[in-house]
DNA sequence: CGGTAAGTGGATGACACCGTCCGTTCGACG
DNA sequence: CGTCGAACGGACGGTGTCATCCACTTACCG
């Protein structure tokens, strides 16, 4: 590669033929980029991933096409918003595997994605997206169901889980919980951890203890 | 009033300023009515209360216009749909009440409840808004939150669940088990089932017993 | 300091759903 | 069987969101 005089990157004229990403933004292009994620971060949360994008470009105090022109689609927006988010998760989903007890690894690694799952409703459909198997043409995703598969083994064979919890209960507690999203913060919080105890406590295999506090929260008002 | 010759029920002209329901209607017209309403239950079952109005009246094989004339607002057309299925979940409340086995009649009553939560994904926030407290302005509801709380508190009493069983955590459960709607039909129930079986067995003071078996539900792909 | 292309915001057309209006149809009664 | 009005359904205007286009602005480099 040519020494560039670094800037204008990819700048000579006949460089790829759908050559379009810049890959070094215009100071005020980045500020924007970031100003509009923060604004996606936000809404989402509060709204869920169906937010209108006007909304997101309001907030973000920007025009509509900026947006677009930044994330042509809703997915990449979405995408690009969680992405630092689902890293955590990733990182979190090593320091599982990484704890000498596996229940604990387990319990704590599902205590983080519960959470943040009841407090900001865009998170849950995006990392199912990510980590969940089915079809799981993604080989990442497959990995992950791998490594779960992994973690649910270890506790079991340690003995700090029944037999008969099975990994499909892993999936089944985190749709459960994802019916927790919504609700104001506090409580959601609350409530997350108070499932995810009271579904842990059902498949141990030590003596029940104690729960943390129940949460009154507030059934969601449909508007129908 | 003058005799009136059998039909044409409220018929004089100045009954009532609003008066505009026919009590009776042509044959044709309850004839559409049961259509609509069966339509109405079928696609808020698979889409959600939510769901067009449009597709309602497609499905029912009737015009738009006849659907908003006999149900003028989205609101009344959920109400009428889910009618009965709120009656049978009174009659199910009444049952639990009667049933010697707190515990049991608890049970039950959750297990029916959260079923028809995981099969239609209309029927949960009606349900919420009818039988769940909250603001409660309406005595029917603080009534319902008075006999859950009677169900809850002699099941604890009779020392079946944990003193720390809150009556909170029966919404929780409903919630949580909210978030199973939309799955096929199969693994919605068996989840269903599963949630709620392993709930209970965290609360429960006697020795585990064995839980119905896993759900492998896959999880809901948001088109985002 | 001036030129230029990247960047911007608002206007705009396409689309889906809502809820009403109106000409037509057909059930009920005489 | 004829009449009348209840009931019907498609068409239509209104609104909100999506995603694109275009004329203006401005950051960056020489």
């Amino acid at each position: 590669m040519p020494d560039q005089p670094s800037h204008k990157p990819s700048g000579h004229v006949g460089d790829v033929p759908g050559d379009e990403a810049p890959a070094v933004l215009r100071a005020d292009a980045r500020r924007n980029r970031e100003r509009v994620l923060e604004a996606a971060r936000e809404v989402f949360a509060a709204q869920g991933v169906d937010a209108p994008i006007s909304a997101v470009a309001r907030r973000a105090g920007v025009g509509v096409a900026t947006l677009y022109r930044r994330f042509p689609t809703r997915t990449a927006l979405v995408t690009a918003a969680y992405a630092e988010q689902l890293d955590l998760c990733a990182a979190a989903f090593d320091e599982a595997l990484a704890d000498p007890d596996p229940g604990r690894g387990l319990y704590t690694l599902l205590e983080k994605v519960c959470a943040t799952q009841a407090v900001d409703r865009g998170f849950a459909p995006v990392f199912m997206d990510r980590f969940t198997d089915s079809l799981a043409h993604d080989p990442e995703r497959a990995c992950a169901e791998e490594r779960v598969a992994h973690l649910v083994r270890r506790a079991r064979e340690s003995g700090q889980l029944r037999a008969d919890f099975d990994q499909a209960d892993i999936t089944l507690l985190l749709v459960a919980s994802s019916g927790l999203a919504g609700q104001p913060r506090d409580i959601a919080l609350a409530a997350s951890r108070r499932l995810l105890a009271s579904f842990f406590q059902a498949f141990q295999t030590q003596l029940p203890g104690p729960l943390p506090p129940p949460a009154r929260l507030e059934p969601p008002r449909r508007p129908y």
